[in-house]
DNA sequence: ATTAATACATAAAATTCTTATGTATAAGAA
DNA sequence: TTCTTATACATAAGAATTTTATGTATTAAT
Protein backbone atom coordinates (compact mmCIF):
# COMPACT_ATOMS: atom_id res chain seq x y z
CA UNK A 1 0.00 0.00 0.00
CA UNK A 2 1.06 3.76 -0.49
CA UNK A 3 0.14 6.77 2.10
CA UNK A 4 0.47 10.44 0.78
CA UNK A 5 0.65 13.68 3.07
CA UNK A 6 1.18 16.35 1.30
CA UNK A 7 1.89 19.81 2.49
CA UNK A 8 0.87 22.59 -0.41
CA UNK A 9 2.51 25.97 -0.43
CA UNK A 10 2.54 26.36 -3.78
CA UNK A 11 3.19 29.65 -5.77
CA UNK A 12 4.63 32.16 -3.33
CA UNK A 13 1.79 32.65 -0.47
CA UNK A 14 0.90 35.05 -3.38
CA UNK A 15 -1.64 35.25 -6.18
CA UNK A 16 0.46 37.37 -8.18
CA UNK A 17 1.73 34.40 -9.59
CA UNK A 18 -1.37 33.16 -11.02
CA UNK A 19 -0.66 33.02 -14.87
CA UNK A 20 3.58 33.13 -14.74
CA UNK A 21 3.58 29.59 -14.67
CA UNK A 22 3.68 28.95 -18.40
CA UNK A 23 5.97 31.69 -18.97
CA UNK A 24 8.11 30.02 -16.36
CA UNK A 25 8.08 26.64 -18.10
CA UNK A 26 9.08 28.15 -21.24
CA UNK A 27 11.87 29.72 -20.18
CA UNK A 28 13.22 27.25 -18.26
CA UNK A 29 13.15 24.72 -21.09
CA UNK A 30 14.80 27.78 -23.70
CA UNK A 31 17.77 27.61 -20.94
CA UNK A 32 18.03 24.14 -19.98
CA UNK A 33 16.83 22.49 -23.82
CA UNK A 34 15.61 19.46 -22.44
CA UNK A 35 13.83 18.91 -19.23
CA UNK A 36 11.13 16.44 -17.28
CA UNK A 37 8.35 17.02 -14.73
CA UNK A 38 9.76 17.03 -11.40
CA UNK A 39 12.44 18.80 -12.47
CA UNK A 40 11.41 21.77 -13.13
CA UNK A 41 9.57 22.14 -9.32
CA UNK A 42 12.78 21.27 -8.33
CA UNK A 43 14.61 24.30 -10.69
CA UNK A 44 12.18 26.84 -9.62
CA UNK A 45 12.56 25.88 -5.88
CA UNK A 46 16.26 26.34 -6.14
CA UNK A 47 16.73 29.03 -8.46
CA UNK A 48 14.03 30.79 -5.83
CA UNK A 49 15.32 29.79 -2.88
CA UNK A 50 12.39 28.06 -2.07
CA UNK A 51 10.09 31.33 -2.78
CA UNK A 52 7.99 29.30 -5.88
CA UNK A 53 6.73 25.98 -5.44
CA UNK A 54 5.23 24.67 -8.83
CA UNK A 55 2.19 21.90 -7.79
CA UNK A 56 2.13 18.98 -9.63
CA UNK A 57 -1.74 19.92 -9.72
CA UNK A 58 -0.53 22.79 -12.02
CA UNK A 59 2.61 21.70 -13.38
CA UNK A 60 1.26 18.69 -15.50
CA UNK A 61 -1.86 19.65 -16.64
CA UNK A 62 0.09 22.79 -17.95
CA UNK A 63 2.76 20.24 -19.65
CA UNK A 64 0.33 18.40 -21.50
CA UNK A 65 -1.34 21.79 -22.83
CA UNK A 66 1.45 23.10 -23.81
CA UNK A 67 2.15 19.97 -25.67
CA UNK A 68 -1.04 19.81 -27.25
CA UNK A 69 -0.56 23.68 -28.61
CA UNK A 70 2.39 21.89 -30.17
CA UNK A 71 4.62 24.31 -27.72
CA UNK A 72 6.69 21.69 -26.39
CA UNK A 73 7.39 17.81 -27.91
CA UNK A 74 7.81 14.92 -25.14
CA UNK A 75 10.15 11.76 -25.11
CA UNK A 76 9.56 9.36 -22.36
CA UNK A 77 12.75 7.69 -21.29
CA UNK A 78 12.84 5.27 -18.55
CA UNK A 79 15.91 5.86 -15.47
CA UNK A 80 16.34 3.27 -12.82
CA UNK A 81 13.13 1.47 -13.76
CA UNK A 82 11.42 5.10 -13.26
CA UNK A 83 9.43 6.95 -15.81
CA UNK A 84 10.33 10.24 -17.57
CA UNK A 85 9.00 12.52 -19.72
CA UNK A 86 11.20 15.31 -21.09
CA UNK A 87 9.86 17.94 -22.58
CA UNK A 88 11.62 20.34 -25.10
CA UNK A 89 10.71 23.33 -27.02
CA UNK A 90 9.38 22.96 -30.52
CA UNK A 91 10.28 25.50 -32.70
CA UNK A 92 7.12 27.41 -32.51
CA UNK A 93 7.83 26.92 -28.69
CA UNK A 94 10.87 29.04 -29.03
CA UNK A 95 9.08 32.14 -30.82
CA UNK A 96 6.07 31.55 -28.03
CA UNK A 97 8.71 31.92 -25.40
CA UNK A 98 10.59 35.52 -26.70
CA UNK A 99 6.74 36.45 -26.59
CA UNK A 100 5.96 35.59 -23.63
CA UNK A 101 9.26 36.99 -22.19
CA UNK A 102 8.65 40.02 -23.70
CA UNK A 103 4.84 39.90 -21.98
CA UNK A 104 6.21 39.50 -18.93
CA UNK A 105 8.80 42.71 -18.89
CA UNK A 106 6.24 44.76 -20.35
CA UNK A 107 3.62 43.08 -17.38
CA UNK A 108 6.65 44.45 -14.63
CA UNK A 109 7.13 48.01 -16.56
CA UNK A 110 3.42 48.85 -16.27
CA UNK A 111 2.97 47.61 -12.70
CA UNK A 112 5.92 49.54 -11.92
CA UNK A 113 4.69 52.48 -13.24
CA UNK A 114 1.08 52.06 -11.82
CA UNK A 115 2.58 51.47 -8.70
CA UNK A 116 5.53 53.76 -8.03
CA UNK A 117 4.94 56.56 -10.87
CA UNK A 118 7.76 58.71 -9.64
CA UNK A 119 10.58 56.63 -10.03
CA UNK A 120 9.78 55.84 -13.67
CA UNK A 121 10.81 58.74 -16.33
CA UNK A 122 11.74 57.34 -19.11
CA UNK B 1 -34.89 51.57 -25.10
CA UNK B 2 -30.93 50.67 -24.61
CA UNK B 3 -28.59 49.14 -26.77
CA UNK B 4 -24.68 48.24 -25.27
CA UNK B 5 -22.13 47.40 -27.26
CA UNK B 6 -18.82 46.57 -26.25
CA UNK B 7 -15.34 46.03 -27.09
CA UNK B 8 -13.66 43.76 -24.13
CA UNK B 9 -10.17 44.35 -24.25
CA UNK B 10 -9.07 44.57 -20.62
CA UNK B 11 -5.91 43.40 -18.85
CA UNK B 12 -2.99 44.09 -21.27
CA UNK B 13 -3.60 40.94 -23.45
CA UNK B 14 -1.36 38.84 -21.04
CA UNK B 15 -2.71 36.72 -17.99
CA UNK B 16 0.06 38.44 -16.19
CA UNK B 17 -2.57 40.75 -14.88
CA UNK B 18 -4.60 37.88 -13.77
CA UNK B 19 -4.38 38.70 -9.62
CA UNK B 20 -2.93 42.32 -9.79
CA UNK B 21 -6.34 43.42 -9.46
CA UNK B 22 -6.76 43.88 -6.01
CA UNK B 23 -3.07 44.94 -5.70
CA UNK B 24 -4.22 48.15 -7.94
CA UNK B 25 -7.20 49.17 -6.54
CA UNK B 26 -5.16 49.18 -3.03
CA UNK B 27 -2.31 51.58 -4.52
CA UNK B 28 -4.35 53.83 -6.54
CA UNK B 29 -6.80 54.42 -3.17
CA UNK B 30 -3.44 55.24 -0.88
CA UNK B 31 -2.29 57.60 -3.37
CA UNK B 32 -5.78 59.25 -4.28
CA UNK B 33 -7.28 58.93 -0.79
CA UNK B 34 -10.78 58.48 -2.47
CA UNK B 35 -12.33 57.05 -5.69
CA UNK B 36 -15.15 55.68 -7.50
CA UNK B 37 -15.08 52.49 -9.75
CA UNK B 38 -15.69 54.26 -12.84
CA UNK B 39 -12.72 56.51 -12.03
CA UNK B 40 -10.51 53.80 -11.57
CA UNK B 41 -11.41 52.54 -14.68
CA UNK B 42 -10.04 55.57 -16.20
CA UNK B 43 -7.31 56.36 -13.96
CA UNK B 44 -5.41 53.41 -14.83
CA UNK B 45 -5.92 53.45 -18.74
CA UNK B 46 -4.59 56.95 -18.39
CA UNK B 47 -1.67 56.03 -16.44
CA UNK B 48 -0.83 52.85 -18.53
CA UNK B 49 -1.64 54.82 -21.93
CA UNK B 50 -4.61 52.50 -22.84
CA UNK B 51 -2.11 49.10 -22.40
CA UNK B 52 -3.97 48.05 -19.16
CA UNK B 53 -8.12 48.23 -19.25
CA UNK B 54 -10.17 47.29 -16.35
CA UNK B 55 -13.73 45.76 -17.00
CA UNK B 56 -16.05 46.72 -15.10
CA UNK B 57 -17.14 42.56 -15.13
CA UNK B 58 -13.67 42.33 -12.98
CA UNK B 59 -13.55 45.67 -10.93
CA UNK B 60 -17.37 45.74 -9.20
CA UNK B 61 -17.09 42.36 -7.76
CA UNK B 62 -13.56 43.04 -6.67
CA UNK B 63 -14.34 46.38 -5.06
CA UNK B 64 -17.40 44.46 -2.85
CA UNK B 65 -14.82 41.78 -2.01
CA UNK B 66 -12.77 44.48 -0.79
CA UNK B 67 -15.48 46.05 1.30
CA UNK B 68 -16.98 42.90 2.54
CA UNK B 69 -12.76 41.84 3.91
CA UNK B 70 -13.00 45.05 5.52
CA UNK B 71 -10.34 46.67 3.32
CA UNK B 72 -12.41 49.26 1.50
CA UNK B 73 -14.92 52.13 3.78
CA UNK B 74 -17.95 53.12 0.85
CA UNK B 75 -19.72 56.11 0.45
CA UNK B 76 -22.56 57.27 -1.50
CA UNK B 77 -23.14 60.31 -3.24
CA UNK B 78 -25.13 61.87 -5.93
CA UNK B 79 -23.62 63.75 -8.85
CA UNK B 80 -25.51 65.18 -11.91
CA UNK B 81 -27.97 63.02 -10.93
CA UNK B 82 -25.99 60.20 -11.30
CA UNK B 83 -24.86 57.62 -8.73
CA UNK B 84 -21.47 57.43 -7.42
CA UNK B 85 -19.88 55.24 -4.91
CA UNK B 86 -16.85 56.50 -3.61
CA UNK B 87 -14.06 54.18 -1.62
CA UNK B 88 -11.66 54.67 0.57
CA UNK B 89 -8.80 52.69 2.59
CA UNK B 90 -9.70 51.46 5.90
CA UNK B 91 -7.02 51.32 8.88
CA UNK B 92 -7.20 47.75 7.77
CA UNK B 93 -7.02 48.55 4.01
CA UNK B 94 -3.89 50.26 4.43
CA UNK B 95 -1.85 47.71 5.82
CA UNK B 96 -2.84 45.54 3.59
CA UNK B 97 -1.98 47.66 0.45
CA UNK B 98 1.84 47.89 2.00
CA UNK B 99 1.82 43.94 2.31
CA UNK B 100 0.60 43.66 -0.78
CA UNK B 101 3.32 45.97 -2.63
CA UNK B 102 5.65 44.34 -0.80
CA UNK B 103 4.42 41.25 -2.50
CA UNK B 104 4.52 42.69 -5.85
CA UNK B 105 7.71 44.11 -5.08
CA UNK B 106 8.86 40.25 -4.16
CA UNK B 107 6.88 38.76 -7.15
CA UNK B 108 9.10 40.87 -9.66
CA UNK B 109 12.46 40.14 -7.98
CA UNK B 110 11.48 36.63 -8.01
CA UNK B 111 10.43 36.39 -12.01
CA UNK B 112 13.48 38.72 -12.78
CA UNK B 113 15.70 36.23 -11.16
CA UNK B 114 13.89 33.18 -12.72
CA UNK B 115 13.89 34.50 -16.28
CA UNK B 116 17.28 36.47 -16.66
CA UNK B 117 19.19 34.83 -13.72
CA UNK B 118 22.63 37.01 -15.24
CA UNK B 119 21.25 40.02 -14.32
CA UNK B 120 20.25 39.71 -10.89
CA UNK B 121 23.62 39.94 -8.60
CA UNK B 122 22.37 40.66 -5.21
C1' DA C 1 10.49 -1.74 8.01
C1' DT C 2 9.03 2.69 7.52
C1' DT C 3 9.52 7.18 5.67
C1' DA C 4 11.19 10.42 2.29
C1' DA C 5 12.29 11.32 -2.33
C1' DT C 6 11.53 10.59 -7.11
C1' DA C 7 8.11 10.46 -10.95
C1' DC C 8 4.00 10.39 -13.15
C1' DA C 9 -1.41 11.40 -13.22
C1' DT C 10 -6.27 13.24 -12.67
C1' DA C 11 -10.34 15.42 -10.65
C1' DA C 12 -13.24 18.42 -7.58
C1' DA C 13 -13.29 22.92 -5.87
C1' DA C 14 -11.80 27.66 -5.57
C1' DT C 15 -10.39 31.88 -7.65
C1' DT C 16 -10.22 35.36 -10.95
C1' DC C 17 -11.27 37.18 -15.03
C1' DT C 18 -13.82 37.61 -19.71
C1' DT C 19 -17.76 38.09 -22.10
C1' DA C 20 -22.37 39.36 -22.21
C1' DT C 21 -26.17 41.61 -20.63
C1' DG C 22 -29.15 44.90 -17.90
C1' DT C 23 -30.44 49.69 -16.23
C1' DA C 24 -30.14 54.74 -16.21
C1' DT C 25 -28.65 59.73 -16.87
C1' DA C 26 -25.98 63.44 -19.36
C1' DA C 27 -23.55 65.29 -23.19
C1' DG C 28 -22.54 65.74 -27.90
C1' DA C 29 -23.17 64.91 -32.85
C1' DA C 30 -26.07 64.34 -36.99
C1' DT D 1 -34.48 65.74 -32.05
C1' DT D 2 -32.75 61.51 -32.37
C1' DC D 3 -28.92 58.62 -32.15
C1' DT D 4 -24.53 57.72 -30.19
C1' DT D 5 -20.99 58.14 -26.80
C1' DA D 6 -19.67 58.82 -22.16
C1' DT D 7 -20.67 58.32 -17.41
C1' DA D 8 -22.04 55.12 -13.61
C1' DC D 9 -23.64 51.31 -11.47
C1' DA D 10 -24.70 45.89 -11.44
C1' DT D 11 -24.79 40.72 -12.08
C1' DA D 12 -24.28 36.18 -14.20
C1' DA D 13 -22.59 32.43 -17.36
C1' DG D 14 -18.50 30.62 -18.91
C1' DA D 15 -13.42 30.19 -19.43
C1' DA D 16 -8.92 29.67 -17.64
C1' DT D 17 -5.75 28.67 -14.10
C1' DT D 18 -4.56 27.08 -9.75
C1' DT D 19 -5.22 24.70 -5.15
C1' DT D 20 -6.25 20.85 -2.73
C1' DA D 21 -6.73 16.09 -2.58
C1' DT D 22 -6.02 11.70 -4.10
C1' DG D 23 -4.00 7.71 -6.76
C1' DT D 24 0.00 4.67 -8.37
C1' DA D 25 4.77 3.07 -8.34
C1' DT D 26 9.92 2.72 -7.69
C1' DT D 27 14.29 3.90 -5.22
C1' DA D 28 16.98 5.72 -1.40
C1' DA D 29 17.63 6.61 3.20
C1' DT D 30 16.78 5.95 8.23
Amino acid sequence: MYKKICIYLSMGNSNLYKGSLTTIILKLLEEHDKMYGYEITQKVKELTQGELKITEGALYPSLHKLEADGLLDVEVAKVDNRLRKYYKLTEQGTKETVSKLAELENYIKTMQNLVNPKLILE
